[in-house]
DNA sequence: AAGACGAAAGTGGTTGA
DNA sequence: TCAACAACTTTCGTCTT
């Protein structure tokens, strides 16, 4: 089986096999350019409908995305009833009274919340597999009543935010939002609470993780990202990267990276789409170069443009 | 004229008493 | 709960290309 080597949304080389969703993304801009990629043929033969009845053992799949997980069952209406008598009518009648008071309180607000998610997330052009998991948390989050006192929506963010985390596919909190339009420091706040009261640990997020969508959003080549990668790598075994943002540090790798393969952007260029300021990246560039002592490969390849 | 550089003051969040 | 603190931003003036 061949795969494409090319983002068809995008154009971006970056795609991502995530073996165990069966999916490829792309790195760059989050498309899911292949899906499920299961063997949908069934490895059994059936003869005749009794013996394919026996055989067949699935239903569909289940998914956190569906409020109940695609599971839920309904007291049925009108039909159902023809059939039963007078005691076993008023029975009926009292199931479905109390089903209706158990799905209100929390199913409404998971159906509202996960409607909300999928728009987001769509938003951000999020795999699937992200949306799973995001889902995945809020469902608990409700279920351990974390939504008491916070916005749903700001709850929804937090999740997928810390699902992105949890991916390696980071999105910075301004791009969630600017997605969700809730605040950056309310996203922030949430997604602290949740992940500390559900215990789920999240590594501090790799500057590399950043690159490629940074790159492509500037055009760059692939020399150039994995120069800033290896530019990374280099920056972490100093210790330069600890307690930095990774934003910032993804920003003047790249920056370094594009001067050296004569591809300069200005400052200004890769503040805007790292979501830093120019000062900020002045200052990674400044330690990068004082450390790494990369002043050589510059020159080089200003003399290589002469 | 535009970009790069740096200083200084301000902001929001973390930490430790 | 408060103050100290580090990282980052904003602003602005100067230097370089």
């Amino acid at each position: 089986m061949t795969y494409v080597k090319k983002c068809p949304e995008c154009g971006g080389i970056n795609l991502f096999w995530n073996k165990e969703k069966g999916e490829v993304i792309c790195k760059d801009c989050g498309l899911v350019v292949e899906e499920k990629m299961v063997d949908f043929d069934q490895e059994w033969r059936e003869f005749d409908s009794d013996a394919a009845a026996r055989k067949r053992r699935t239903g569909a799949p289940m998914t956190y995305t569906q409020f109940d997980q695609g599971l839920g069952t309904d007291v049925g209406r009108k039909s159902d009833l023809y059939s039963l008598g007078g005691k076993n009518k008023n029975k009926f009648f009292r199931l479905r009274k109390w089903q209706q008071r158990i799905s209100t309180a929390i199913e409404r607000n998971l159906k509202l919340a996960l409607a909300e998610l999928k728009r987001v997330s769509s938003y951000l052009k999020l795999p699937s597999s992200v949306e799973e998991e995001a889902s995945r948390v809020y469902t608990l989050a409700v279920q351990k009543g974390l939504v008491r006192g916070r916005s749903m929506e700001s709850v929804v963010a937090g999740a997928l935010y810390a699902a992105c985390r949890r991916h390696d596919v980071p999105r910075t909190l301004d791009e969630l939002s600017e997605a969700s339009s809730i605040e950056k420091k309310e996203i922030g706040r949430t997604y602290r609470f949740i992940t500390r009261e559900l215990g789920i640990t999240i590594l501090p997020s790799n500057p590399s993780d950043y690159i490629a969508r940074f790159a492509s959003a500037l055009k760059l080549s692939a020399e150039t990202q994995s120069k800033s990668v290896e530019i990374i790598e280099q920056a972490q075994s100093v210790e330069l990267t600890s307690g930095r943002g990774p934003t910032g540090i993804a920003a003047a790798a790249l920056y370094v990276a594009a001067l050296i393969n004569g591809e300069k952007r200005t400052q200004r260029e890769v503040a805007d789409v790292a979501g830093v300021t120019e000062v900020t990246i002045r200052n990674r560039y400044k330690e990068l170069l004082e450390e790494l002592n990369l002043e050589k490969e510059i020159k080089k390849s200003k003399k290589k443009k002469l």
